[in-house]
DNA sequence: TGAACACATGAATGATTGTTCATATGTTGA
DNA sequence: TCAACATATGAACAATCATTCATGTGTTCA
């Protein structure tokens, strides 16, 4: 009686649907989530991770670093303070800004990773 | 001769700046990093991924876990398989989906690392 | 072959984003 | 206090993005 199923036999749709569900995280984080790595998502931005990964800056620093205007480069340090990746130190007129958690590091490392791993695909052979 | 300056004696912009160029990733990676961190900026893409990283999936099972049209799915693997996140087989008519690269949990568990760790900045005390 | 299914894709559209311009805030030295 | 400097921010605009709708491609079963 049993119809042939051109799905495996152990595929389910809605028991793997509801698998994957209960391993989802929850909205919150999902929705942080996404929020941070929109952060990473400018090569801009990155060029400010790395750079602050190996010194302090003050936005004067960054915007000759960078070619880019004062304007520009404080909207973006903005998204950068507002998740918490970067914390700020006055120092007179000047604020200087530094990496304020290690996953930064580890995370632009693991990207960096996955981008050489797939170039790999390419030749390798 | 010396004149009094706001900046910390031994930071000098011009080397700062040169100092943290010369640490930079090169323009192709940094592009590239942008673009995958791009594909991890979309919460329902982050969905996937995680749902990807426990099982395989169809296009359908995918679907019904976000309660978003087939199409939108489709294009939305289309980009992750575009930056070599995923990887598909075909098994009859459906096209089954799976993580093709274990970057993708180390980036995401880095990624709810930092924003419980910034929570829990907010509550500690 | 043709109908039904599963998935992919092009075009269009509303929403979001990065930059610029103009201006505001905060600091220093006089 | 004021001028000069360093940085921050609001508004506006072009570019990019996620979704929808319509349709195309590939597979199975009869």
């Amino acid at each position: 009686m049993e119809k042939k199923n051109p799905i495996p036999a152990e595929h389910n749709h809605q028991k793997t649907a509801d698998f994957a569900r209960s391993h989802l995280p929850n909205e919150d984080d999902l929705f942080e989530l996404a929020e941070l790595f929109k952060v990473f998502s400018d090569s801009t931005r990155i060029r400010v991770m790395c750079a602050l990964s190996k010194t302090e800056m003050c936005v004067y620093d960054i915007a000759e670093l960078l070619g880019a205007s004062q304007s520009a480069v404080s909207h973006q340090l903005r998204l950068l303070r507002a998740s918490h990746l970067v914390r700020t130190r006055r120092d007179g007129k000047n604020m200087f800004y530094a990496l304020d958690d290690d996953h930064v590091d580890a995370i632009i490392s693991m990207g960096l990773e996955h981008i050489r791993h797939t170039k790999g695909e390419k030749d390798n052979g």
